[in-house]
DNA sequence: ATTCTGACA
DNA sequence: TGTCAGCA
């Protein structure tokens, strides 16, 4: 029973033979097909393909994705696929996020609904906010594929403008100093990049994880530093769940925000960290007033600092 | 009888 | 992906 024909492989596998023609057509599989009749032919390694396939999409992993992998897994290249699965993960989370979101706020309805008797149209509103606040979350991801060329020149790009790089690192190290961990904590660098932040305080004995949006970055940086404990994510749907962290850093990356993302992206902060949690940034922003704005409501105490009079950065801890 | 391709939902 | 048509 080695040559089996579509249709059962297709009960096999739980699925429909237009299903198979379809990945068939999509460039997923590519079994043989007899010279006579055209009848397709699948081998063991076709069925194993296909179970792969039917395994990531139960993941969720769109389609095209799926090639990607299969393609890396055929080529013995696990790099690769770890890094495919990292970023399904981290899709999963930002639905994941998407939804609870979505929950609290039909919560805020219900009980807005229980004691008014009716809808307030801001309500409504809200939710439509809402939404589109994960539709811009979503936009952000397309461009990660290609921000992955620039990752081998990042280092050599960060040393050359002689004068920048004296800010870069008085900046990375004036955060280290700031934040002063402590043995035992466990750190997060947001927009980690080649992991230059995160091995700093990895040096000083600090447990660090970091989260970047290229896995080729991500890649230069565990190879830099292979205790960092790098993830594929974005600041606004940081890739891990609630209180984990005692401190939350990002260098030379914030800029690449907008204002609105920047604070969405401080209420992820928070949601990581621990009730004590302690969160310092660093970088060329025009303006840190929001940031300030948004720490002093939410019930911060904060230090802040221009470096070399060019770069601002900011340290925030929670009073009490 | 079964599969295939292509069109359309 | 499901479904349907017209073939081989």
């Amino acid at each position: 029973m080695i040559p089996l024909q579509i249709k059962e492989v297709a009960t096999k596998l739980n699925i429909s033979p237009r299903a198979i023609r379809f990945y068939e057509e999509k460039g997923l599989i590519s079994p043989i097909k007899q010279a006579h009749n055209q009848y397709r032919t699948f081998t063991e390694q076709d069925i194993w393909r296909l179970q792969t396939i039917l395994s990531l999409r139960e993941a969720g992993m769109p389609l095209e994705s799926i090639k990607h992998a299969l393609a890396e897994m055929d080529e013995d290249n696990i790099q690769e696929l770890r890094y495919y699965l990292e970023l399904q993960r981290s899709v999963l989370v930002a639905k994941w996020l998407e939804m609870k979101q979505v929950i609290e706020t039909t919560d805020h309805m219900i009980t807005l609904l229980k004691v008014n008797r009716t809808l307030p149209l801001e309500a409504i509103y809200k939710l439509a906010e809402g939404s589109k606040t994960l539709k811009e979350q979503r936009t952000a991801w397309k461009d990660t594929w290609h921000y992955d060329e620039l990752a081998p020149t990042h280092d050599e790009r960060a040393a050359s403008h002689s004068g920048e790089y004296t800010y870069y690192e008085d900046t990375l190290n004036l955060i280290v100093k700031w934040v002063s961990a402590i043995q035992g904590e466990h750190g997060l660098d947001l927009g980690t990049g080649t992991g230059n932040l995160a091995g700093k305080f990895i040096a000083g004995g600090i447990h660090m994880s970091g989260v970047d949006q290229s896995k080729e970055m991500l890649r230069h940086s565990q190879r830099k530093y292979p205790t960092l404990e790098g993830r594929l994510g974005n600041f606004l749907a940081i890739p891990y769940l609630e209180g984990v962290f005692d401190f939350v850093v990002s260098s030379f990356a914030f800029h690449h925000l907008t204002n609105e993302q920047q604070l969405l992206a401080l209420t992820e902060m928070r949601r990581v960290l621990k009730p004590r949690g302690r969160i310092c940034i660093a970088g060329p922003m025009s303006s840190l007033l929001h940031l300030s704005h948004w720490f002093e409501e939410n019930g911060y105490l904060l230090k802040q600092q221009l470096i070399h009079t060019v770069i601002p950065i900011i340290y925030a801890v929670p009073i009490r």
